[in-house]
RNA sequence: GGAGAGCUGGCUGAGUGGUUGAAAGCGCUUCCCUGCUAAGGAAGUAUACGGGGUUAACCUGUAUCGAGGGUUCGAAUCCCUCGCUCUCCGCCA
Protein backbone atom coordinates (compact mmCIF):
# COMPACT_ATOMS: atom_id res chain seq x y z
CA UNK A 1 0.00 0.00 0.00
CA UNK A 2 0.86 3.71 -0.55
CA UNK A 3 2.36 5.55 2.51
CA UNK A 4 -0.81 7.39 4.19
CA UNK A 5 1.23 10.42 5.23
CA UNK A 6 1.27 11.39 1.29
CA UNK A 7 -2.09 11.40 1.75
CA UNK A 8 -2.55 13.23 4.75
CA UNK A 9 -0.24 15.57 3.37
CA UNK A 10 -1.86 16.22 -0.24
CA UNK A 11 -4.77 13.73 -1.05
CA UNK A 12 -5.19 15.85 -4.46
CA UNK A 13 -2.13 15.31 -5.37
CA UNK A 14 -1.94 11.46 -5.10
CA UNK A 15 -5.62 11.51 -6.65
CA UNK A 16 -4.08 12.85 -9.78
CA UNK A 17 -1.56 10.45 -9.87
CA UNK A 18 -3.56 7.56 -9.94
CA UNK A 19 -6.05 8.82 -12.11
CA UNK A 20 -3.20 8.38 -14.64
CA UNK A 21 -3.33 4.61 -14.16
CA UNK A 22 -7.38 4.60 -14.12
CA UNK A 23 -7.94 4.63 -10.25
CA UNK A 24 -10.67 7.21 -9.23
CA UNK A 25 -9.30 8.17 -5.12
CA UNK A 26 -12.10 8.90 -3.27
CA UNK A 27 -10.64 12.14 -1.61
CA UNK A 28 -13.70 13.00 0.08
CA UNK A 29 -14.31 9.76 1.89
CA UNK A 30 -10.34 9.45 3.26
CA UNK A 31 -10.35 12.92 4.33
CA UNK A 32 -13.59 12.45 6.29
CA UNK A 33 -12.22 8.64 7.68
CA UNK A 34 -9.13 10.70 8.30
CA UNK A 35 -10.78 13.57 10.74
CA UNK A 36 -12.66 11.26 12.54
CA UNK A 37 -10.58 9.21 13.37
CA UNK A 38 -7.82 12.20 14.55
CA UNK A 39 -11.02 13.46 16.67
CA UNK A 40 -11.39 9.92 18.48
CA UNK A 41 -7.84 9.15 18.92
CA UNK A 42 -6.80 11.98 20.41
CA UNK A 43 -9.89 11.50 22.97
CA UNK A 44 -9.20 8.09 23.20
CA UNK A 45 -5.74 8.43 24.61
CA UNK A 46 -6.59 11.10 26.85
CA UNK A 47 -9.03 8.78 28.65
CA UNK A 48 -6.31 6.37 28.36
CA UNK A 49 -3.73 8.71 30.00
CA UNK A 50 -6.89 9.30 32.60
CA UNK A 51 -7.21 6.16 33.52
CA UNK A 52 -3.93 4.86 34.09
CA UNK A 53 -3.05 7.46 36.10
CA UNK A 54 -5.72 7.15 38.67
CA UNK A 55 -5.41 3.18 38.26
CA UNK A 56 -1.85 3.93 39.71
CA UNK A 57 -3.58 5.80 42.59
CA UNK A 58 -5.50 3.76 43.77
CA UNK A 59 -2.74 1.03 44.10
CA UNK A 60 -0.47 3.80 46.06
CA UNK A 61 -3.35 4.52 48.31
CA UNK A 62 -4.25 1.01 48.26
CA UNK A 63 -0.61 0.23 49.47
CA UNK A 64 -1.06 3.00 52.56
CA UNK A 65 -4.51 1.40 53.41
CA UNK A 66 -6.73 4.57 52.62
CA UNK A 67 -10.63 4.29 50.92
CA UNK A 68 -10.08 4.19 47.17
CA UNK A 69 -14.04 3.88 46.79
CA UNK A 70 -14.25 7.55 45.22
CA UNK A 71 -11.63 7.10 43.23
CA UNK A 72 -12.70 3.19 41.45
CA UNK A 73 -15.99 4.85 41.05
CA UNK A 74 -14.38 7.64 39.35
CA UNK A 75 -12.16 5.36 37.17
CA UNK A 76 -14.74 2.86 36.24
CA UNK A 77 -16.73 5.72 35.37
CA UNK A 78 -13.49 6.79 32.81
CA UNK A 79 -13.81 3.29 31.38
CA UNK A 80 -17.18 3.11 30.20
CA UNK A 81 -16.42 5.78 28.11
CA UNK A 82 -13.38 4.95 26.72
CA UNK A 83 -14.63 1.32 26.23
CA UNK A 84 -17.01 2.74 23.18
CA UNK A 85 -14.64 5.20 22.18
CA UNK A 86 -11.99 2.33 21.86
CA UNK A 87 -14.34 0.42 19.85
CA UNK A 88 -15.10 3.22 17.40
CA UNK A 89 -11.86 3.93 16.90
CA UNK A 90 -10.63 0.37 15.84
CA UNK A 91 -13.50 -0.04 13.60
CA UNK A 92 -12.14 3.53 11.93
CA UNK A 93 -8.48 2.10 11.91
CA UNK A 94 -9.74 -0.89 10.15
CA UNK A 95 -11.77 0.92 7.37
CA UNK A 96 -9.45 3.34 6.92
CA UNK A 97 -6.99 0.29 6.28
CA UNK A 98 -9.33 -1.22 3.74
CA UNK A 99 -9.51 1.37 2.10
CA UNK A 100 -5.86 1.97 1.40
CA UNK A 101 -5.26 -1.57 0.99
CA UNK A 102 -7.57 -1.24 -2.38
CA UNK A 103 -5.59 1.63 -3.28
CA UNK A 104 -2.84 0.66 -6.28
CA UNK A 105 1.31 1.75 -6.47
CA UNK A 106 1.93 5.27 -7.85
CA UNK A 107 3.87 4.98 -11.02
CA UNK A 108 7.09 6.40 -11.06
CA UNK A 109 7.51 9.08 -12.74
CA UNK A 110 9.46 7.76 -15.85
CA UNK A 111 6.56 5.44 -16.84
CA UNK A 112 4.86 6.91 -19.93
CA UNK A 113 1.58 7.90 -19.83
CA UNK A 114 -1.43 6.10 -21.27
CA UNK A 115 -4.59 4.06 -21.09
CA UNK A 116 -3.89 0.58 -22.75
CA UNK A 117 -1.20 -1.91 -23.79
CA UNK A 118 -1.29 0.18 -27.01
CA UNK A 119 0.06 3.29 -25.38
CA UNK A 120 3.17 0.90 -24.14
CA UNK A 121 6.76 1.79 -25.67
CA UNK A 122 8.87 -0.03 -27.60
CA UNK A 123 12.11 0.06 -25.63
CA UNK A 124 14.08 -2.64 -28.26
CA UNK A 125 13.46 -6.03 -30.05
CA UNK A 126 16.09 -8.36 -30.30
CA UNK A 127 16.52 -11.67 -32.53
CA UNK A 128 15.83 -12.18 -35.75
CA UNK A 129 12.52 -13.52 -36.64
CA UNK A 130 12.51 -16.81 -38.99
CA UNK A 131 11.44 -16.42 -42.35
CA UNK A 132 9.49 -19.88 -43.28
CA UNK A 133 9.68 -21.32 -46.58
CA UNK A 134 6.32 -23.67 -45.50
CA UNK A 135 2.95 -22.53 -44.02
CA UNK A 136 3.61 -22.29 -40.52
CA UNK A 137 1.45 -24.37 -38.15
CA UNK A 138 0.45 -22.93 -34.17
CA UNK A 139 1.59 -24.69 -31.46
CA UNK A 140 -1.58 -26.75 -31.00
CA UNK A 141 -1.25 -28.35 -34.35
CA UNK A 142 2.25 -28.55 -33.88
CA UNK A 143 2.31 -30.26 -30.65
CA UNK A 144 -0.55 -32.42 -31.39
CA UNK A 145 1.12 -35.45 -32.42
CA UNK A 146 4.43 -34.69 -30.64
CA UNK A 147 2.56 -35.55 -27.07
CA UNK A 148 0.61 -32.05 -26.40
CA UNK A 149 -3.05 -33.28 -25.31
CA UNK A 150 -5.52 -30.38 -24.58
CA UNK A 151 -8.28 -33.31 -25.11
CA UNK A 152 -7.03 -34.85 -22.07
CA UNK A 153 -6.74 -32.34 -20.08
CA UNK A 154 -9.84 -31.24 -20.57
CA UNK A 155 -11.22 -35.19 -19.54
CA UNK A 156 -9.19 -34.40 -15.89
CA UNK A 157 -10.03 -31.15 -15.13
CA UNK A 158 -11.87 -28.82 -18.02
CA UNK A 159 -10.56 -26.30 -20.02
CA UNK A 160 -7.46 -24.43 -20.17
CA UNK A 161 -5.99 -27.50 -18.51
CA UNK A 162 -3.14 -29.57 -20.34
CA UNK A 163 -1.77 -32.96 -20.75
CA UNK A 164 2.02 -33.61 -21.76
CA UNK A 165 3.43 -36.62 -22.41
CA UNK A 166 6.73 -37.97 -24.29
CA UNK A 167 9.32 -36.13 -25.98
CA UNK A 168 7.11 -32.45 -25.00
CA UNK A 169 7.07 -33.36 -21.17
CA UNK A 170 10.27 -33.85 -21.66
CA UNK A 171 11.27 -31.09 -23.26
CA UNK A 172 9.19 -28.76 -21.04
CA UNK A 173 11.22 -30.41 -17.92
CA UNK A 174 14.24 -29.25 -19.40
CA UNK A 175 13.02 -25.49 -20.43
CA UNK A 176 12.80 -24.78 -16.62
CA UNK A 177 15.34 -26.51 -15.56
CA UNK A 178 17.47 -25.00 -17.89
CA UNK A 179 16.10 -21.56 -16.74
CA UNK A 180 16.92 -22.59 -12.85
CA UNK A 181 19.66 -23.57 -12.98
CA UNK A 182 21.11 -19.87 -15.25
CA UNK A 183 19.11 -17.83 -12.61
CA UNK A 184 21.19 -19.96 -10.15
CA UNK A 185 24.54 -20.62 -11.46
CA UNK A 186 24.92 -17.13 -14.00
CA UNK A 187 22.83 -14.75 -12.08
CA UNK A 188 23.46 -15.54 -8.44
CA UNK A 189 20.05 -16.49 -7.28
CA UNK A 190 19.31 -18.01 -3.89
CA UNK A 191 17.21 -21.37 -5.60
CA UNK A 192 14.33 -21.59 -3.34
CA UNK A 193 11.55 -24.47 -2.78
CA UNK A 194 7.95 -22.95 -1.31
CA UNK A 195 4.59 -23.64 -0.62
CA UNK A 196 1.94 -23.62 -3.06
CA UNK A 197 -0.48 -22.86 -1.18
CA UNK A 198 -0.44 -19.89 0.93
CA UNK A 199 -2.45 -18.09 3.52
CA UNK A 200 -4.21 -14.44 3.29
CA UNK A 201 -1.90 -12.98 4.73
CA UNK A 202 0.71 -13.47 1.74
CA UNK A 203 -1.24 -12.94 -0.49
CA UNK A 204 -2.15 -9.26 1.24
CA UNK A 205 1.48 -8.74 1.59
CA UNK A 206 2.18 -8.87 -1.92
CA UNK A 207 -1.21 -7.66 -3.15
CA UNK A 208 -3.21 -10.15 -4.88
CA UNK A 209 -5.27 -9.82 -1.96
CA UNK A 210 -8.19 -8.35 -0.82
CA UNK A 211 -9.06 -6.64 -4.49
CA UNK A 212 -7.93 -9.61 -7.17
CA UNK A 213 -9.88 -12.71 -5.32
CA UNK A 214 -11.67 -13.70 -7.92
CA UNK A 215 -8.47 -14.37 -9.80
CA UNK A 216 -7.43 -17.48 -7.60
CA UNK A 217 -8.19 -20.90 -6.91
CA UNK A 218 -9.22 -21.31 -2.66
CA UNK A 219 -8.86 -24.50 -1.26
CA UNK A 220 -10.88 -26.51 1.00
CA UNK A 221 -9.93 -28.84 3.86
CA UNK A 222 -11.76 -32.08 4.09
CA UNK A 223 -15.10 -31.07 4.19
CA UNK A 224 -13.82 -27.36 5.90
CA UNK A 225 -13.41 -24.24 4.19
CA UNK A 226 -9.55 -23.44 4.41
CA UNK A 227 -7.77 -19.64 3.83
CA UNK A 228 -5.40 -21.93 2.01
CA UNK A 229 -4.72 -20.45 -1.75
CA UNK A 230 -3.46 -21.96 -4.51
CA UNK A 231 -0.36 -19.36 -6.17
CA UNK A 232 -0.85 -17.63 -8.72
CA UNK A 233 2.71 -16.93 -9.05
CA UNK A 234 6.21 -17.30 -7.46
CA UNK A 235 6.09 -14.22 -6.50
CA UNK A 236 3.95 -14.72 -3.67
CA UNK A 237 6.14 -16.93 -1.48
CA UNK A 238 9.76 -15.88 -2.55
CA UNK A 239 8.53 -12.24 -1.62
CA UNK A 240 6.91 -13.23 1.36
CA UNK A 241 9.77 -14.45 2.33
CA UNK A 242 10.90 -11.23 4.30
CA UNK A 243 7.64 -10.61 5.22
CA UNK A 244 7.65 -9.17 9.07
CA UNK A 245 11.29 -9.16 9.27
CA UNK A 246 13.93 -6.29 9.71
CA UNK A 247 16.81 -7.74 6.85
CA UNK A 248 20.90 -6.38 7.54
CA UNK A 249 21.52 -3.77 5.43
CA UNK A 250 24.95 -5.52 3.76
CA UNK A 251 22.89 -8.49 2.43
CA UNK A 252 20.96 -6.57 0.62
CA UNK A 253 20.17 -6.92 -2.07
CA UNK A 254 18.61 -10.92 -1.31
CA UNK A 255 17.93 -12.72 -4.50
CA UNK A 256 15.82 -15.78 -4.88
CA UNK A 257 14.70 -17.91 -7.98
CA UNK A 258 12.29 -20.79 -7.25
CA UNK A 259 10.21 -23.03 -10.20
CA UNK A 260 7.12 -23.01 -9.05
CA UNK A 261 3.27 -23.93 -10.87
CA UNK A 262 1.02 -20.62 -11.15
CA UNK A 263 -3.13 -20.79 -10.76
CA UNK A 264 -5.01 -18.88 -12.18
CA UNK A 265 -8.89 -18.48 -12.21
CA UNK A 266 -8.68 -16.66 -15.40
CA UNK A 267 -12.51 -15.29 -14.50
CA UNK A 268 -12.30 -11.77 -16.18
CA UNK A 269 -10.66 -13.67 -19.53
CA UNK A 270 -13.51 -15.67 -20.67
CA UNK A 271 -13.53 -16.51 -24.36
CA UNK A 272 -9.34 -15.17 -24.57
CA UNK A 273 -6.88 -17.28 -26.20
CA UNK A 274 -8.40 -20.48 -25.33
CA UNK A 275 -7.17 -22.46 -28.31
CA UNK A 276 -3.48 -23.64 -27.27
CA UNK A 277 -1.40 -23.16 -23.72
CA UNK A 278 -0.57 -19.51 -24.02
CA UNK A 279 -3.58 -18.41 -21.71
CA UNK A 280 -4.19 -21.78 -18.46
CA UNK A 281 -5.29 -22.47 -15.16
CA UNK A 282 -1.88 -24.49 -14.50
CA UNK A 283 1.79 -23.35 -15.81
CA UNK A 284 4.93 -23.15 -14.59
CA UNK A 285 7.40 -20.42 -14.20
CA UNK A 286 10.76 -19.72 -12.95
CA UNK A 287 10.32 -16.74 -10.87
CA UNK A 288 13.15 -13.71 -9.95
CA UNK A 289 12.71 -11.44 -6.93
CA UNK A 290 15.09 -8.99 -5.45
CA UNK A 291 14.87 -7.26 -2.10
CA UNK A 292 16.66 -4.55 -2.52
CA UNK A 293 18.11 -1.27 -0.65
CA UNK A 294 15.74 1.41 -1.83
CA UNK A 295 18.43 3.46 -2.99
CA UNK A 296 19.14 1.42 -6.04
CA UNK A 297 16.02 -0.32 -7.08
CA UNK A 298 16.04 0.87 -10.29
CA UNK A 299 19.22 -0.66 -11.24
CA UNK A 300 17.94 -3.90 -10.12
CA UNK A 301 14.98 -3.02 -12.26
CA UNK A 302 17.04 -2.71 -15.02
CA UNK A 303 19.10 -6.12 -14.02
CA UNK A 304 16.22 -8.11 -13.93
CA UNK A 305 15.43 -7.45 -17.26
CA UNK A 306 18.37 -8.25 -18.52
CA UNK A 307 18.23 -11.68 -16.67
CA UNK A 308 14.99 -12.23 -18.38
CA UNK A 309 16.36 -11.29 -21.62
CA UNK A 310 19.38 -13.71 -21.20
CA UNK A 311 17.02 -16.76 -21.24
CA UNK A 312 15.53 -15.72 -24.31
CA UNK A 313 18.40 -14.89 -26.10
CA UNK A 314 20.00 -18.42 -24.98
CA UNK A 315 16.83 -19.73 -26.59
CA UNK A 316 17.41 -18.22 -29.50
CA UNK A 317 13.98 -16.60 -29.40
CA UNK A 318 12.76 -13.40 -31.40
CA UNK A 319 11.54 -11.25 -28.26
CA UNK A 320 11.09 -7.48 -27.82
CA UNK A 321 10.81 -5.39 -24.32
CA UNK A 322 8.40 -2.78 -23.58
CA UNK A 323 7.80 -0.15 -21.16
CA UNK A 324 4.23 -0.58 -20.16
CA UNK A 325 2.03 2.69 -19.54
CA UNK A 326 0.43 3.73 -16.22
CA UNK A 327 -3.04 2.34 -17.24
CA UNK A 328 -1.32 -0.73 -18.09
CA UNK A 329 0.34 -1.61 -15.30
CA UNK A 330 -0.40 -4.12 -12.71
CA UNK A 331 -2.01 -3.46 -9.20
CA UNK A 332 1.39 -3.24 -6.93
CA UNK A 333 4.22 -1.89 -9.26
CA UNK A 334 5.81 1.63 -9.63
CA UNK A 335 7.26 0.32 -13.15
CA UNK A 336 7.14 -2.09 -15.41
CA UNK A 337 8.85 -3.67 -18.36
CA UNK A 338 7.09 -6.77 -20.30
CA UNK A 339 9.43 -9.02 -22.84
CA UNK A 340 7.67 -10.67 -25.13
CA UNK A 341 8.30 -13.28 -27.51
CA UNK A 342 7.95 -13.44 -31.19
CA UNK A 343 4.99 -16.23 -31.62
CA UNK A 344 4.59 -17.18 -35.47
CA UNK A 345 1.27 -18.42 -35.81
CA UNK A 346 -0.34 -15.15 -34.74
CA UNK A 347 2.23 -13.02 -36.21
CA UNK A 348 2.54 -10.83 -33.00
CA UNK A 349 4.72 -10.61 -29.78
CA UNK A 350 3.11 -12.10 -26.93
CA UNK A 351 3.75 -12.11 -23.14
CA UNK A 352 6.50 -14.47 -21.49
CA UNK A 353 7.94 -11.72 -19.09
CA UNK A 354 6.74 -8.99 -17.10
CA UNK A 355 9.26 -7.28 -14.43
CA UNK A 356 8.59 -4.78 -12.00
CA UNK A 357 9.84 -2.91 -9.44
CA UNK A 358 7.02 -2.09 -6.36
CA UNK A 359 9.38 0.00 -4.49
CA UNK A 360 7.90 0.05 -0.89
CA UNK A 361 4.37 -0.83 -1.56
CA UNK A 362 4.79 -4.36 -1.21
CA UNK A 363 6.76 -3.80 1.99
CA UNK A 364 5.00 -1.54 3.35
CA UNK A 365 1.88 -4.22 3.50
CA UNK A 366 4.54 -7.00 4.87
CA UNK A 367 6.51 -5.19 7.11
CA UNK A 368 9.47 -5.48 5.27
CA UNK A 369 12.58 -3.39 6.76
CA UNK A 370 16.24 -3.21 6.87
CA UNK A 371 18.53 -1.46 9.55
CA UNK A 372 19.96 1.79 7.42
CA UNK A 373 22.97 3.40 8.37
CA UNK A 374 21.36 5.65 10.95
CA UNK A 375 19.72 2.63 12.32
CA UNK A 376 16.27 3.07 11.90
CA UNK A 377 14.12 0.64 10.25
CA UNK A 378 13.70 1.21 6.82
CA UNK A 379 11.25 -0.05 4.09
CA UNK A 380 12.60 -2.32 1.32
CA UNK A 381 12.11 -2.33 -2.58
CA UNK A 382 10.77 -5.59 -3.84
CA UNK A 383 10.74 -6.68 -7.26
CA UNK A 384 9.63 -9.35 -8.97
CA UNK A 385 9.69 -10.95 -12.61
CA UNK A 386 9.63 -14.07 -14.57
CA UNK A 387 12.57 -15.84 -15.80
CA UNK A 388 10.55 -16.83 -17.16
CA UNK A 389 6.90 -18.40 -17.94
CA UNK A 390 7.63 -22.03 -18.68
CA UNK A 391 4.49 -22.80 -21.05
CA UNK A 392 4.42 -20.00 -22.90
CA UNK A 393 8.63 -20.74 -23.95
CA UNK A 394 7.42 -23.65 -24.75
CA UNK A 395 5.13 -22.66 -26.51
CA UNK A 396 7.48 -20.51 -28.31
CA UNK A 397 10.08 -22.70 -29.06
CA UNK A 398 7.65 -25.21 -30.71
CA UNK A 399 6.30 -22.50 -33.23
CA UNK A 400 9.74 -20.67 -33.56
CA UNK A 401 11.35 -24.30 -34.24
CA UNK A 402 9.25 -25.59 -36.08
CA UNK A 403 10.23 -27.87 -39.39
CA UNK A 404 8.15 -28.25 -42.29
CA UNK A 405 8.26 -32.63 -41.66
CA UNK A 406 6.09 -31.44 -38.51
CA UNK A 407 9.42 -31.79 -36.16
CA UNK A 408 10.95 -29.21 -33.94
CA UNK A 409 14.71 -28.20 -33.65
CA UNK A 410 15.56 -28.41 -29.98
CA UNK A 411 17.22 -25.17 -28.90
CA UNK A 412 21.14 -26.32 -28.33
CA UNK A 413 21.34 -25.01 -24.94
CA UNK A 414 18.60 -27.38 -24.26
CA UNK A 415 19.98 -30.32 -25.72
CA UNK A 416 22.02 -31.16 -22.27
CA UNK A 417 18.90 -31.24 -20.79
CA UNK A 418 17.37 -33.83 -23.37
CA UNK A 419 19.93 -36.59 -23.66
CA UNK A 420 22.08 -34.71 -26.51
CA UNK A 421 18.88 -34.79 -28.62
CA UNK A 422 18.66 -31.82 -31.00
CA UNK A 423 15.00 -32.51 -32.61
CA UNK A 424 12.48 -33.51 -31.17
CA UNK A 425 11.27 -36.21 -34.06
CA UNK A 426 7.25 -37.26 -34.28
CA UNK A 427 6.98 -41.09 -33.17
CA UNK A 428 6.53 -43.46 -35.77
C1' G B 1 -6.21 -37.33 15.30
C1' G B 2 -4.82 -38.32 21.00
C1' A B 3 -1.67 -36.89 25.52
C1' G B 4 1.67 -33.48 27.65
C1' A B 5 5.12 -29.05 27.92
C1' G B 6 5.92 -24.27 26.29
C1' C B 7 5.57 -19.12 23.65
C1' U B 8 8.36 -12.44 27.75
C1' G B 9 13.00 -7.09 24.42
C1' G B 10 18.79 -8.63 19.48
C1' C B 11 19.81 -13.22 22.76
C1' U B 12 19.59 -15.87 27.70
C1' G B 13 16.16 -15.40 31.43
C1' A B 14 13.21 -13.19 36.09
C1' G B 15 8.48 -11.80 36.91
C1' U B 16 1.22 -15.25 39.37
C1' G B 17 -3.08 -8.71 40.02
C1' G B 18 -0.86 -2.31 41.41
C1' U B 19 4.35 3.73 39.80
C1' U B 20 6.72 -3.20 35.30
C1' G B 21 7.94 -1.28 28.81
C1' A B 22 9.20 -5.03 31.91
C1' A B 23 14.83 -7.34 37.03
C1' A B 24 19.52 -9.52 35.99
C1' G B 25 23.09 -11.19 32.55
C1' C B 26 24.98 -11.29 27.51
C1' G B 27 25.42 -8.50 23.14
C1' C B 28 25.64 -3.60 20.94
C1' U B 29 26.73 2.06 20.96
C1' U B 30 29.21 6.30 23.07
C1' C B 31 32.45 8.09 26.69
C1' C B 32 36.27 7.48 30.72
C1' C B 33 40.58 4.94 32.58
C1' U B 34 44.69 1.93 31.22
C1' G B 35 51.66 3.38 27.30
C1' C B 36 50.55 -3.38 24.30
C1' U B 37 47.14 -7.50 25.49
C1' A B 38 43.64 -8.56 29.12
C1' A B 39 40.58 -6.23 32.43
C1' G B 40 37.74 -2.14 34.72
C1' G B 41 34.17 2.20 35.19
C1' A B 42 29.85 5.55 33.40
C1' A B 43 25.74 6.36 30.36
C1' G B 44 22.67 4.71 26.62
C1' U B 45 20.34 0.69 23.85
C1' A B 46 12.55 -2.35 21.45
C1' U B 47 8.64 -1.40 17.91
C1' A B 48 4.38 0.98 15.99
C1' C B 49 1.24 4.96 16.11
C1' G B 50 -0.95 9.77 17.82
C1' G B 51 -0.51 15.00 19.39
C1' G B 52 2.74 19.31 19.67
C1' G B 53 6.94 21.53 17.30
C1' U B 54 11.33 26.63 13.39
C1' U B 55 7.97 18.88 10.59
C1' A B 56 14.76 18.84 12.19
C1' A B 57 17.13 17.72 16.72
C1' C B 58 13.28 17.48 20.42
C1' C B 59 8.87 17.34 23.86
C1' U B 60 4.64 14.46 25.11
C1' G B 61 1.04 10.57 25.04
C1' U B 62 -0.98 5.71 23.70
C1' A B 63 -0.49 0.69 22.45
C1' U B 64 2.38 -3.77 22.28
C1' C B 65 5.07 -9.71 27.10
C1' G B 66 2.37 -15.51 20.40
C1' A B 67 -2.98 -13.58 18.43
C1' G B 68 -7.95 -12.38 19.66
C1' G B 69 -11.70 -11.98 23.34
C1' G B 70 -13.21 -11.81 28.70
C1' U B 71 -12.92 -10.74 34.23
C1' U B 72 -11.14 -6.24 37.01
C1' C B 73 -10.77 0.41 39.20
C1' G B 74 -6.15 -1.84 37.23
C1' A B 75 -3.65 -7.83 33.50
C1' A B 76 2.88 -10.09 31.27
C1' U B 77 0.36 -12.17 35.69
C1' C B 78 -6.56 -14.86 36.28
C1' C B 79 -10.39 -17.13 32.52
C1' C B 80 -11.84 -18.57 27.28
C1' U B 81 -10.79 -19.35 21.99
C1' C B 82 -7.21 -19.75 18.28
C1' G B 83 -2.12 -20.07 16.24
C1' C B 84 2.73 -21.79 16.55
C1' U B 85 7.00 -24.69 18.75
C1' C B 86 8.78 -29.12 21.30
C1' U B 87 8.13 -34.42 23.28
C1' C B 88 5.40 -39.09 23.04
C1' C B 89 1.52 -42.15 20.52
C1' G B 90 -1.52 -42.99 16.03
C1' C B 91 -1.90 -42.26 10.69
C1' C B 92 0.73 -41.22 6.32
C1' A B 93 4.47 -40.11 1.21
Amino acid sequence: MIDINLLRDDVIGVANLLKKRGFDLDTEAFSELEASRKKIQVRTQELQEIRNENSKKIGMEKAKGSNTDSLMKLVSETSSELKALEVELSELQEKINDFLLLIPNIPHPSVPDGITDEDNIVVRECGTKKIFDFKVSDHVDVGKFLGLDFDLGTKLSGSRFVVMRGGIAKLHRAISQFMLDIQVNEHGYEECYTPFLVNTESLIGTGQLPKFAEDLFVTKRGNDESDLYLIPTGEVPLTNLVSNSIQEEQHLPLKFTALTPCFRSEAGSYGKDTRGMIRQHQFEKVEMVQISHPDNSYEVLDEMVKHAENILSKLNLPYRVVELCKGDMGFGAAKTYDLEVWIPSQNMYREISSVSNCESFQARRMKARFKDSDKKNTLLHTLNGSGLAVGRTLVAILENNQREDGSVTIPKVLSVYMDGEKILKLPK
